[in-house]
DNA sequence: AACAATACCGAAACCGGTTTCGAAATGATC
DNA sequence: GATCATTTCGAAACCGGTTTCGGTATTGTT
């Protein structure tokens, strides 16, 4: 009976059993004092401070967090809200990021509530939810659209965050964002310069407000290159393997389809490929298509899908930062970072099959 | 100055500023009276009742959770610990597992505290530091292996979880799984009803009991079917793509490769099919894959990837099931719960080049 | 009308910590 | 040795709820 696993001097502490009164009164003290003792206060002796933390660790005290909180008025608690999952999700960043972000916190002695968005409802209603019930002191956001009501939630209560992208208000408020636009000046860039001329470009809805900006980027790179634009060359997407199949159909049964497709995610790419490899285009030969985001997968089908790729360690790490610092001090200016994305070639682009050497010349 | 968004007439109370005690003192009662009207206690009058929810909700009282919790004794709160990342992760299941168990918890009023694993430390640390600063009332975990450290730990300290996998004490603890073993005999027995007799298959080492179960429905069924179990045909990986590509070079390059591989999951088979590739080995006509996972990825590849799919939703609303009912009544006997996979066809995998007809014929 | 039973609410303890304030003990100064 | 400054700790309030217990006020019974 009542056996427990240990050595038979040791005597065995289940985990948590100690509080701070026990060790008190252990020790002949106020709790008040190990309490100072143990967070470090200049009011406690030497001798006092060594007794009550070798005690301490002896049996094991750790204090109960939730009271911890409770008397210091915070929750230490960072809340990030998974957006609706697709039907398909193609993408691992959610994990990654994830990871990043919780690991990142830790350092701060800051845990991470993960929250799932329920369809049926609100988009702000779990946001509300945390904020009222007091369960976390910030928030992580991500995916966030130009005219995003969870910005618009918190901003109106003061209540802290970051995002993870732009939005219409980002001049009120902390964000991280990766510079699609210049990704996609230097995936055009390399495609003109590999000699396309007719590149078609996949993106998101109106809704989706990086994918326009990585649209701006290809739009000003062809206008610097004095290549024309045509706007049936452009189409929008979902960010989806099935939209990009969708997206793929329309440009490739144009009378001149486009030499090279460049896709605003790797989802959408995928399914640019399935439908050229349906359609009878080889890819790189007959068409060169790029994506982004720079999911591993995409090293695995043939061919390897070259791609945009950005850290989403720093990200994490970064937008844990920028939240902490908005939280030590909430009246800091707003700060934001803008990281870059790399094109990390993997083999589906190269020169188009039919080269037009007039490229560039008449230009500037 | 200190203008708000509100209506004119409309007194704007910022979120979470209204306290019991606010409350109370407002209706002339105190706050013990109008905790127990709030949640519903039997000695407060129905008048008494009415008077103190109208009065909560236009106040937009939400008790403080921290608060609340201390009071009760317990943290509506489960951790999930993530397993260090793989470098190269191509499965979306940690993600959608995630949100799958964040949405089943809400539906209890539990949270989900996502913590990750420093790989620097060992792997029960985490677990540890939750177990002893009283953050969480149980584990959900995944990943398990046969011999667990985390399963020890926690058993040794009666603390609840649930795992995601059987371990070697799988008769102690709840879990839930997928049954691996006859998945693979399914699997297994598809290749050889379409003709193959040489199967191959790559898993994972001895330290992924899952794998090893797969293992063995395919070596079941290999017995079964009256085919010679080939020793130089089962590979062990390490269930990365990488592992994937050198246990099938191992395999293609023999004097008779397989007709058909199997793989312990989806990353190992992109691994399998790109150096089936790269060893000029066409898909599926010279050699059939087949994965395990289900990831969705997995469709837009070509050829499309067969797999064996199962329900991550399920898996995650079940394994917070199981430990609902633990934190109920922790003395309740251990339940666990086993579901099946189902092979989803895609196109990787049809009848062997050279059908040798003499299959089955003398077995049984 | 007297008494017991019941409905309803206030008072206070409690959860497990943190932090402020003041008092006692110690040391320094003359 | 008396006075004053410092060091060190105890006492108590506090964080914001929950829950137990007991005391009125009300109702029901004979």
């Amino acid at each position: 009976m009542n056996d427990v696993k240990a050595g038979p001097e040791e005597e065995w502490v289940k985990s948590g059993e100690v509080r701070i009164s026990d060790l008190a009164a252990e020790l002949g003290l106020t709790k008040g004092t190990v309490s100072r003792a143990l967070n470090g206060y200049e009011d406690i002796s030497k001798k006092t401070r060594k007794r009550v933390m070798e005690a301490a660790t002896k049996r094991g005290y750790v204090p109960t967090t939730q009271a911890r909180r409770l008397a210091m008025g915070l929750t230490e608690t960072i809340g990030l809200v998974l957006p609706p999952m697709p039907s398909q999700p193609v993408n691992t960043f959610v994990s990654e990021f994830i990871n990043s972000v919780s690991a990142a916190l830790h350092l701060h002695g800051y845990d991470l509530l993960v929250h799932s968005a329920n369809s049926e409802e609100s988009e702000v209603e779990p946001y509300r939810r945390l904020v009222q019930s007091r369960k976390v002191d910030g928030f992580i956001i991500f995916r966030t659209n130009e005219k995003d009501p969870r910005v618009n939630y918190l901003l109106n209560e003061g209540f802290p965050f970051v995002t993870h992208g732009r939005t219409a208000r980002m001049a009120e408020h902390d964000w991280f964002d990766i510079d699609g636009e210049k990704a996609f000046r230097d995936a055009t860039s390399h495609l003109i310069k590999l000699g396309h001329q007719r590149i078609g470009f996949v993106g998101g809805g109106k809704e989706f407000f990086s994918a326009q900006l990585r649209l701006k980027g290809f739009r000003t790179m062809l206008e610097e290159s004095c290549l024309e634009k045509i706007p049936s060359l452009e189409q929008a997407g979902d960010l989806t393997g099935q939209g990009g199949e969708i997206a793929a159909q329309n440009l490739l049964k144009l009378t001149r389809p486009p030499t090279a497709i460049l896709c605003a995610n790797d989802a959408t790419a995928l399914g640019v490929m399935k439908a050229a490899r349906e359609l009878g285009f080889n890819i790189p030969e007959e068409l060169s298509v790029i994506g982004y985001d720079g999911i591993a997968l995409g090293a695995y089908i043939d061919p390897p899908l070259t791609t945009l790729t950005f850290s989403i360690e720093e990200s994490g790490k970064e937008m844990v930062n920028l939240l902490m610092r908005r939280l030590k001090n909430p009246d800091l200016p707003v700060k934001s970072k803008l990281a870059s994305a790399i094109l990390k070639l993997r083999g589906s682009e190269g020169p188009p099959s039919s080269i037009q050497n007039k490229y560039m010349e008449n230009c500037l």
